[in-house]
DNA sequence: TGACAAATAAGAATTATTCTTATTTAAGAG
DNA sequence: CTCTTAAATAAGAATAATTCTTATTTGTCA
């Protein structure tokens, strides 16, 4: 979990909350602490799926509305895909993207030179640039060698 | 039309079909017209909406699977969203995109230090590689200034 | 000029998301 | 601690986007 202790987690969400004039209420902590811990850039199914197991009762429109509300606050990053469920991701400092067009998994990686693109002069004088990402497609190890079958 | 005149573009869709073994029907044709004049990234619906002038009784079906179709064999692209309909670009040549966080509109532009980046000597060792996008998103001109409303 | 696989139209089915309404609850005031 | 109230939630209906199913039509090629 980023090298936080749970408290520390804990305290950093409520004081966003604070922020942004949002109640903590079970579910929201509940859907944050299952969303930091995801790695696959889930979908709002998935999140509903993961976080019903432990709030049985919680409502699939809940999840997707409280994964939007963080995503406007910034506190996770609505990422680019190619159509179909919105995927999300936890990770809001600057890294790239790789697609793997035979299975749809999305990779992060890193990358210097990248974070530090210039943006072209003609760009920066028709738009304001809040973010910027490199994407790749391409087909990974995985999908490669599908004859490295785990048994 | 990229300069090329129709009875080329024509030829040139006809060579493609055959390569690729695609019957040249007439739905395909149109939609495939359609396509290389749209400028705005269109959804299937969008196309949809714009073919059924020409060709009123052709299904919304029909229009999807030919556009997937057309991605598939590189005739077109599909590109990254934010979740809800698929979106597609008859510029398949290196370029990359500003989307208006506002707007929701996709912006094209150029860069010849973009088309080269290099990539990253760890992801080339894990992935074969097939495209690259540098993707930001941003707030347009019409969205800047609101005020200047055309009348 | 058939034969036939491929493509299409129409509508049903599925998937993803948002909306509506009634109920519950977090958070601040007293 | 209790009351008040706006915000948040659950449940299910409604909508949007896409894909599937089936029967029919049509390019293509022998």
């Amino acid at each position: 979990m980023q090298g936080k202790e749970p408290h520390t987690l804990l305290q950093d969400f409520i004081e966003k909350c604070q922020v942004h004039n949002l109640k903590v209420t079970p579910q929201r902590v509940a859907i944050y602490r299952d969303l930091l811990n995801s790695t696959e850039h889930p979908t709002v199914d998935a999140m509903f799926q993961i976080v019903k197991k432990k709030f049985p009762n919680i409502s699939y429109d809940t999840v997707s509305r409280t994964m939007l509300t963080f995503a406007e606050i910034g506190m996770v990053d609505l990422v680019e895909v190619y159509g179909g469920a919105k995927r999300f991701d936890p990770n809001v400092s600057s890294h790239h993207h790789l697609h793997c067009v035979s299975c749809g998994k999305i990779f992060d990686f890193h990358s210097d030179h990248y974070n530090n693109l210039e943006i072209p002069d003609d760009v920066r004088q028709a738009f304001t640039v809040l973010t910027s990402r490199v994407v790749l497609k391409g087909i990974c190890e995985k999908c490669s060698n599908p004859g490295n079958v785990s048994p």
